[in-house]
DNA sequence: CTCTCACGTGTATGGCGTATACATCTGGTA
DNA sequence: TACCAGATGTATACGCCATACACGTGAGAG
C-alpha cells in the first residue's frame, strides 16, 4: 500500500516535466488542509475543488499516502519569516531553527495531525534537515552527537507544536479558553482528590499562568545540550570517555577499553543495535 | 463527532456496573491493536472478534473515538516492571517514569500510532502524571514549573517512542536492519551532495553506529531540568527572577518590576495568553 | 402475568480509497 | 494530410468504514 520507493521518485523527481498537475493537485490539497484540516483532504473533495473527476488523480499520483508526503515536503520548502533574528552561534542558530519550525506548524496545523501515512523525507524536509545540523555541528560535537541533537531537538519541536495547537484548537473550538474549558469538566475534577500532589499543584497556582511548553522546554533541551558540549570540551586529556548510547560522562574502566557504556543496559542496547 | 463530556463520563464513571461488557469490547479492542495496529481496530472487526454484530457495541459504547479514549486509558493502568531500579531523588524517578513510559509503548506500539482522536485524559493517565508530578516537585521547583517540567519530559517521551518504534517496524517490515534500508534508497541518496554538512557527517561515521534517541535525549532534557534546579537553588537573595514565559533567568530591572521577562517576544506571550 | 426497557440485530446511508475498462485528446511520423 | 500510439481524463463498481434508525426479544419488576 504504502510505497517508499515510489514517494522518493516523486519528491525528488524533476517535478515539472510537463509543467502541469502534479504541482496543482499538491497545492490544492494543501488549501484544502489548511482550511479544513487533513481529515478534510479526501481524492474526491481534492478533485473536485480542481474540477476533475476523483480517478483523474490517480494519473499524477500514486495514492494519498504519496499525496500527503508530497504536501508535507512542498510546505516544508516555504521560506522562513525573513524578519527573525539570526543571531550567529550554535545555540542561536537551533533556537531560530527550532522556532521557524513551530511557525511552520502554525502556518499549516494540520502537519501536526496525525496522518497515517509514514513519512518520507523529501528536498524541502532535508534541507531544514542540513541548516540544523550545521548549527548542530558549530557545538563542535562528534557526528554521531550532532545527528543526535538535531532529532532530539526535532523531535521536541513536533511535540511541543501538537501540545501548542491542541490548546489553541480547543479555545477556538468553543470560544471559550482552555482554562474555561478544563473548569467546565467538573465530572473530571470531581476525582480529583484521588491525587494529592496534583490538586496541591493546582492549589498553588500552578495552572493559573502556565508557561510556555514551547519556550519553556526549547530552554531545557538547549540547555542540555550545552551542557553536554561544555563537558565535551572542558578537558580533553582527562581520562573519561561519553557512553556510546546516551552520551553520559564516565570515567574510563582500569582496563582501558576502547569504549565504554554507563550501564549494563546501555551496553546491552548498543550490542542488540549491532548485531543486525 | 468527538465528544469529551461523554469520553470523561465513561473514563471516570463507575465501570462495571452491569459487570459485563465494556471491558470486554475495550479489552477485545486492545488485542487486536496489539495483534495488528490501530488501523485494524474497526468497530465490525471487534464486535466480529466478540462473536456480536458491529451496531451492538453502540449500546456500550458511543463512538470509536471514546473506544480509542477507553483503550488509552486501559493499558495506563498497567503495573511498570517491579524489578526496575527505584532509587531516590528527582531525577532518579523522572527517570524512571520516562522509562516506563517507553515500555508501555513497546508494549503497545499503537499507543504511538496516529490516531485522528483527541485525547481525553482519564482516571490511569492522571495517575501517571500525578506519580510524574510527585517526582518533578521534590526538586523544589515552583509549582508552574512542576507541571511544564512534567510536560516537557512526557512530550519528550512520546516524541522518542514514536522514533524507536518507527524504526523498529522499519526493521521488522522488510527485516532488513534500517541501515541497510536506508542504503537501498540510491535514488534518495543520489541527491545527497546537494547537502555538505550532512555528507560529510555521513562520511564521517555520524550513521555508523547511532546513538540511542530515548537515551540521549533523556539524558539531555534531565540535564536541561537540573540546570534549571540548580539555578533557583543557587542564590535565593539575589535580585534575579526568572522568565514567566519560558523560564530563562533574568536580572531583575532596575525598576523593580515584580515580574519580568526575558524578551519581547517572551512579554507579548504572556499578554496574548492573558487575554482569553 | 403482563409490562417495560436494556440489550442485541438487520438494514440502510453516505463517505472513503482505488481497480478496471473505456473514451478522448495530442503530437510525431508516414 | 492521415493515422496511430501513448498520455490523459471519465464512468462505473467494489469493498471497507462509522453510524443512524427501526425492529425484535427476553429477563426482571410490578
Amino acid at each position: 500500500m504504502v510505497d517508499p520507493e515510489r514517494s522518493t521518485e516523486l519528491l525528488w523527481g524533476a517535478r515539472s516535466r510537463r509543467g502541469l498537475s502534479l504541482e496543482r493537485i499538491v497545492r490544492a490539497a494543501i488549501e484544502l488542509a489548511d482550511a479544513e484540516g487533513l481529515a478534510a483532504v479526501s481524492m474526491r473533495r481534492v478533485a473536485e475543488r480542481l474540477g476533475f473527476t476523483t480517478m483523474s488523480l490517480y494519473r499524477h499520483v500514486p495514492g494519498k499516502a504519496e499525496l500527503v508526503d508530497l504536501m508535507r515536503d512542498e510546505v516544508a520548502g516555504e521560506e522562513p519569516a525573513a524578519g527573525a533574528d539570526r543571531r550567529p552561534g550554535w545555540r542561536a542558530e537551533l533556537e531560530a531553527w527550532a522556532r521557524d519550525g513551530l511557525a511552520l506548524y502554525r502556518r499549516h496545523p494540520w502537519l501536526a495531525e496525525p496522518s497515517g501515512t509514514r513519512r518520507v523525507p523529501g528536498p524541502n524536509a532535508v534541507a531544514g534537515f542540513e541548516r540544523a545540523l550545521g548549527a548542530a555541528a558549530r557545538a563542535g560535537l562528534p557526528p554521531a552527537e550532532v545527528v543526535a541533537v538535531v532529532t532530539l531537538v526535532g523531535g521536541f519541536v513536533e511535540s511541543a507544536a501538537r501540545q501548542v495547537l491542541e490548546t489553541a484548537r480547543a479555545e477556538r473550538r468553543t470560544g471559550v479558553s482552555e482554562e474555561e474549558w478544563w473548569g467546565a469538566r467538573d465530572s473530571l475534577f470531581q476525582h480529583l482528590d484521588r491525587y494529592p500532589t496534583l490538586s496541591r499543584i493546582y492549589r498553588e497556582g500552578g495552572y493559573d499562568t502556565p508557561l510556555d511548553p514551547f519556550e519553556f522546554g526549547l530552554q531545557r533541551v538547549l540547555d542540555g545540550v550545552e551542557a553536554l558540549v561544555r563537558d565535551g570540551t572542558r578537558d580533553e586529556t582527562r581520562d573519561e570517555t561519553r557512553c556510546a548510547v546516551c552520551g553520559k560522562t564516565v570515567e574510563a574502566a582500569a582496563t582501558g577499553r576502547p569504549r565504554d557504556y554507563c550501564s549494563r543496559a546501555c551496553r546491552q542496547r548498543a550490542y542488540r543495535t549491532r548485531k543486525s
